[in-house]
DNA sequence: CTGTTAGCGCCTTCAA
DNA sequence: TTGAAGGCGCTAACAG
């Protein structure tokens, strides 16, 4: 691996002409100039970004921590968090947490080592690292949260309106003629859940329809659990809701799993709507309606919140909240067939 | 950011005892370890993973270009890298080439600049970038090619049989007693497309079917593309096939769409299956046949492979071809209503 | 076992 | 405009 020295050494001139031509920070005669490049492609050099690192101690690399890059809500995050980067001449390098606590806590580490320049971070569902990222903020390195937002540290994030969009999901089963609507949540040690939840009382509240706490599902993100749980709370024909409305994507496979395991079928039986939007094909049969997390922007928009803290731009001194609007995609779930609004819808398998 | 020499001033000990505990590579003694690590949680240092690489020149990074990761496929391979990276001890970094070869050079170029240690390459669609690969290789740094096979030249790579795999989808149609089958492919410039027609091919002459070249539907890697084609194709209901079978994710799309444009229903007017599962819910309602790949393992295997030419593992010389088989997941789709099998399926929306 | 020291490759003054 | 030299933080001899 040829070194600045090597391209000196063949273009005939001092390392510093090099470091010159390279950075462009300094004018360099056309004829020099022209010598380096050439040995520069002669050797096959490229510029040890290590050492200039070192020297500068900039790597222009940002990090991004998310649970778990399969569920397709992440890597739309990401592509609009590397596209912004890119733009400013940053790169993103992006790391699964598992929703492990441990691990997460080594990902930082190791982004803090890899000395990226700031963080953005999607925390892992039921850990409250205040200590660990006070401490990295004490370090002069920004963090952006996104999604999943801390309760108690002072922090920059981007989310969606979690409330507004699980109100908007929610009206939108209610103006199908759907009164008794039970809600699937994930942790409620997570905020967003919380919220969501809120905005699902505050949908109904307006409807003047009587919340009914037995009809708020308490689950976590694992779908076989969430199945189970909701197999339990639908087997009773007489208490069962008209419509279930999930607060997330994993939640939501696992309801969808419990109804087909109870034999229900949406929207014939039941009607059904989720936050995000799923990426299964195999389990359900008609669309699902969905409240739609704008993912790429919340990306982006961390992303430029994040390199604007670093590049210190003006007037950002207090922390900074940004919250997206979602959209309500409409589906077939939704389409109560009790109501009598469509044809009878097709069965799940 | 506190430096190896700042641990040392506050532990009382020289730079090198702190390095040795930090590296464990030379015996400390009690004593003296536990004041370094005190020092080290008291200012709260990490390593500069910058300096070490400088001075080892090991960056313990190896870097992955996809085409784009939020198709599904990719972020699982990439899930599968990562893990097995490090289970080893290394970082992964992922980065989007949008199937642009402008950008997967410079990409390239980008990762030989970070001084990642190897290289795991989805090569970009339409591009032969033979020069490139072996240009890296040259160098010295170990490349190995991950579904996508470039033609000639003598790199690693793993990827699913394809032939095989194509094969096993298409005889899965003609056992369900569908003949006049069409194969709707991607580019041919791609050898793993190619290597799928050439399955279709198999399958049918293996069944003592005729192959009708004007059913090879060669489309590209965009979904409008492919839709208009297909729908080209599929417009005379007189020469329209029985089955149409997909070679990739992007091409189901579109023949999907164009399915819904025609006002087909699969499997009730046409039986359709597919390589890969897709990730969309919301255009098609019965599940769908597909021959799944085994994407997480690709990602592991090939990153278990580039490390083993990383650190020079012994019995390795010439080049290593990994190939995997694929399953097969078999929906409703390819229950071709014509043939009587089963109740009638469900219209798509 | 512990301390000292020479670079790794580069950028950046500072002189010429 | 060009060249020479110091040092970023760390590891790996080497000497003690």
């Amino acid at each position: 691996m040829p070194s600045i020295k090597k391209v000196a050494e063949v273009a005939g001139v001092s390392v510093g002409t090099v470091s010159h031509v390279i950075t462009g920070s300094v004018p360099v005669s056309e004829e020099l100039r022209l010598k380096v490049q050439a040995a520069i492609r002669e050797l096959n050099y490229h510029p040890n970004h290590v050492a200039r690192s070192l020297k500068t101690s900039k790597t222009r690399t940002l990090g991004i921590i998310v649970p778990d890059m399969t569920i397709s809500f992440f890597p739309q995050i990401i592509r609009g968090a590397e596209t912004a980067a890119r733009k400013r001449g940053y790169f993103l390098i992006a790391v699964n947490s598992d929703d492990d606590g441990e691990r997460q806590k080594d990902l930082l580490s190791l982004l803090r080592s890899q000395r990226v320049e700031g963080i953005l971070l999607v925390v892992a569902a039921g850990t409250t690292p205040i200590s660990q990222i006070s401490r990295i903020l004490d370090a002069g390195i920004p963090i952006v949260c996104l999604d999943r937002i801390p309760d108690r540290v002072a922090v920059d994030s981007v989310s969606v309106e979690d409330a507004e969009a699980a109100a908007m999901g929610v009206e939108h089963l209610i103006s199908m003629g759907l009164r008794r609507i039970a809600v699937v949540t994930g942790p409620l040690t997570l905020k967003n859940e919380r919220r969501r939840v809120q905005g699902y009382r505050q949908a109904l509240e307006r409807a003047g329809i009587p919340v009914e706490e037995q009809l708020i599902w308490q689950g976590n993100l694992r779908t076989a659990d969430v199945a189970a749980l909701c197999r339990e709370k639908l087997a009773d024909a007489g208490s069962r809701p008209e419509a279930v409305f999930c607060t997330n994507g994993p939640t939501a496979l696992g309801a969808l799993r419990a109804l087909r395991d109870c034999g229900l079928d949406a929207p014939r039986d039941i009607a059904f709507a989720t936050f995000d939007e799923l990426t299964v094909d195999d389990i359900f049969s008609p669309s699902i309606t969905a409240v739609v997390q704008p993912a790429y922007d919340i990306g982006s928009q961390a992303a430029n919140l994040l390199l604007d803290r670093i590049e210190q731009v003006a007037g950002l001194d207090k922390t900074v909240t940004i919250r997206l609007a979602a959209n309500l995609k409409v589906g077939e779930s939704s389409r109560w067939a009790g109501h009598g609004l469509g044809c009878p819808a097709p069965a799940a398998r």
